[in-house]
DNA sequence: GCACTGACCGTTTTT
DNA sequence: CGGTCAGTGC
């Protein structure tokens, strides 16, 4: 990269790219072009003569670690696959290092990656074991809890000081139990990979100095959302050389709830002293109509670093509120909006986004995207990987890696079935419990077990013997061809034609999953120098839901998105559509009920609003069908702070101004004009806003939004 | 040991 | 409404 092309840059920007050495912070807004001085500043470092190895950009999801590669690929020029930055989520940055140092910590170099379906199969045995009723504690409960203590960089050993109500202390009482099975299962969940590592830079320093030593610079992005464990990796990471550079912005904290303390930003300078402070503020994404909704919004979290972000693009058109009958016509008209876009203006698929608070939202707006016709692509949500035969299959792989992985046993061992029923598997948990062993290492002395018929310890041998062989064969020969040959031999095709003997689609659908798979790790072995069934699984475990394959990123290429608020960080799209905007939704009940966590959702809604660069249009269906029966919904309460009517409850916006407003443009328009009308118009009512408001706009449903703008 | 049936219950967000 | 799970019959 030249020097030149800081003049690309605003001043602000210029100075954060340009800074060599040194803790830096930016404070960046949304929109300010944060990714575009982090890969701007990758760039400027290489062409300074450091090494891109030395360099590690830590980003929070795999999505925009992949972007960031691509663009600093752009900026730099292509490179071998040995010579370039190391850009990684946090999660692959600590598997590869524990794949290198976790026997440090008794732990087998093999171990696996649990899911939340394996944890939850663990919880659900440690539960038993210790027979706790799931009434007094759920699953659930015990992995949020154990997950809650984990993103503070709380071990099982410390649990017990930290619990208050009774069932945290049964889940710290569980949670040295659940450490113990995953150990034994050679296994780790999420969480550990963090809090593993900071173990083992706690407690091993030459690990340690070894893991810091591979990088002479650190820069991570969206910092906002750092919890305790990933702040001490960081530090340890960092605290040698001391060019760490962090960016990131305190309104778009929206993990709060994964154990991400804002803090770690706003108290940046405590432990780097010397850091220089860049703030970025000017706005280049969206018009300014858009951002001073957002602005307007955002003002009522009470704690933040006061800033207002200027928008770079003045004017604009003006956001719409819609609200429809119910949320099949919210889908309905939404697509209909889309479909008509496409058609009237430039507009392609892919410059529209919709946005959810939950994954449920989806459905009516994938059948209605569907039945249009309209290519789109749902981010998140159930994955291919979610599906059962695919994740019988990645069972046996991970089993063929590593045979101590009891959950992807338990799944397989009767799998086509076998003989070997609940008895059988009862008696092999217990004889492993007995022995604090894997189940794995019981099963070539199942013949002794009084439980075991000889038929099922017959089927047990086998399964065993099969799984060794496999595990030979996937040293040696390719990946593709092992695994085809495997499948063969398990019989999983006949056992999809079993179970569905009448349904010819399901089969094709199921076996063609199965195929899929077997792509997949196909593409993944041609793209490697090195593949190995190992780092396939690592793969999924950690990318899973993103993970696309070639063929589908052509067909998805020009798609609208479907996502959730949380999965569209970082991201901007010329138009987007926010549904759902009701109370209940969006705040989530969940945040306004058990504790004081609204300020976090109306972050939330802040991110949705700043995706938006062209065109934004806020939607809530007035009645919304809840475990089959329909229920009337209020508005969102962001929807009057963001137009303004919140701020003086008792006074509300006038009632003949909504019903001209709602009844002769059938669309609530929000913006600059609603001061005019708020002012001149006070004296109206002495109910509050929100009520008279919500009445109000319930006279007019489903009407779609005419062009006139104010 | 295995498949089918009805009662129950109710998901925030993600790596 | 739709997925999960315990209980029942073969």
């Amino acid at each position: 990269m030249k020097d030149s092309m800081l003049e690309k840059l605003n001043p602000a920007q210029r100075e954060a790219v340009a800074t060599n050495s040194g803790p830096l912070l930016v404070l960046a807004g949304a929109g300010t072009g944060k990714t575009r001085v982090v890969t701007f500043r990758i760039a400027r470092l290489i062409s300074k003569g450091i090494k891109p190895p030395r360099i590690l950009a830590v980003t929070f999801t795999n999505k925009a670690a992949g972007e960031m590669q691509e663009r600093i690929g752009e900026l730099i020029g292509k490179r071998d696959e040995d010579d370039v930055p190391e850009i990684s989520t946090f999660h692959s940055l600590c598997v590869r290092i524990l794949r290198r140092q976790i026997d440090k910590l008794g732990y087998p170099k093999t171990f696996t990656i649990y899911d939340s379906s394996d944890q939850d199969s663990v919880a659900r045995r440690v539960l038993r074991e210790v027979s706790v009723p799931t009434s007094s504690l759920q699953p659930r409960e015990l992995l949020f809890h154990i997950s809650q203590w984990k993103s503070k960089g709380i071990g099982p050993q410390k649990a017990s000081s930290h619990a208050v109500t009774d069932k945290e202390h049964l889940a710290a009482a569980c949670f040295r139990r659940y450490q113990g099975v995953l150990k034994t299962s050679a296994a780790v969940d999420f969480d550990d990979l963090l809090l593993l590592t900071e173990q083992l830079f706690a407690s091993h320093q030459d690990a340690r100095t070894a893991e810091a030593a591979r990088f002479d610079h650190i820069l991570v992005d969206e910092y906002q959302d750092t919890n305790a464990t990933q702040y001490r990796i960081i530090k340890s990471l960092a605290s040698a050389h001391r060019n760490l550079c962090v960016v990131g912005d305190d309104d778009q904290s929206i993990y709060g709830w994964r154990g991400a303390e804002v803090e770690h930003i706003l108290r940046f300078r405590d432990d780097w002293k010397e850091a220089k402070v860049v703030r970025l503020e000017e706005n280049y994404r969206s018009t300014d109509a858009i951002l001073s909704l957002a602005n307007r919004l955002i003002r009522y979290n009470k704690v933040r670093h006061d800033k207002t972000l200027r928008a770079a693009r003045p004017g604009g058109e003006k956001p719409k509120i819609r609200q429809f009958p119910t949320e099949a016509d919210e889908a309905k008209q939404v697509v209909a909006d889309i479909s008509r876009r496409i058609q009237d203006t430039h507009a392609e698929p892919n410059d529209f986004a919709i946005l959810f608070r939950t994954n449920e939202q989806t459905r009516a707006f994938e059948t209605e995207l569907r039945s249009q016709d309209i290519p789109y692509v749902l981010i998140g949500g159930m994955s291919f990987f979610d599906r059962k035969e695919v994740r019988d299959m990645l069972a046996y792989f991970r089993l063929v890696v590593t045979p101590e992985d009891e959950p992807a046993l338990m799944r397989v061992l009767n799998t086509p079935p076998r003989g070997i029923g609940d008895k059988a598997r009862e008696a092999l948990l217990h004889e492993a419990v007995k022995n604090s062993c894997p189940a794995w290492n019981v099963l070539p002395k199942v013949r002794q077990l009084p439980d075991f018929s000889s038929k099922a310890a017959d089927s047990a041998v086998q399964f065993l013997e099969l799984i060794k062989r496999y595990q030979a064969a996937f040293k040696k020969g390719s990946l593709v061809d092992t695994a085809n040959q495997f499948i063969r031999e398990i019989g999983y095709e006949q056992e999809i034609k079993r179970t569905n003997p009448d349904d010819v689609d399901a089969q094709e659908s199921r076996w063609g999953a199965v195929q899929e798979l077997v792509n997949a790790l196909g593409e993944y072995e041609g793209k490697r120098k090195r593949p190995s069934m190992q780092k396939f699984l690592d793969s999924i475990a950690l990318a899973g839901r993103e993970m696309e394959r070639d063929k589908d990123k052509q067909l998805k290429r020009n798609a609208v998105v479907l996502m959730t608020l949380h999965a569209a960080k970082g991201l901007e799209f010329p138009e987007v559509y926010m549904v759902g905007m009701e109370e209940g939704i969006l705040p989530h009940h969940r945040s306004v009920n058990d504790g004081d966590n609204v300020d976090e959702e109306r972050r939330l809604c802040y991110v949705g609003i700043t995706r938006a660069q062209e065109r934004l249009t806020l939607s809530f269906p007035l009645t919304r069908r809840k475990w089959g029966k329909a229920r009337d919904t209020k508005p969102s309460r962001f929807l009057f702070e963001l137009t303004g009517q919140a701020d003086n409850p008792h006074a509300g916006p006038p009632a003949h101004h909504l019903k001209t407003a709602a009844g002769k443009k059938k669309t609530v328009s929000t913006g600059q004009s609603k001061a005019g009308h708020k002012k001149k118009t006070t004296a109206g009512s002495s109910k509050p806003a929100k009520k008279l408001v919500s009445k109000k706009l319930a006279k007019f449903p489903k009407k779609s939004s005419s062009k006139k703008r104010t």
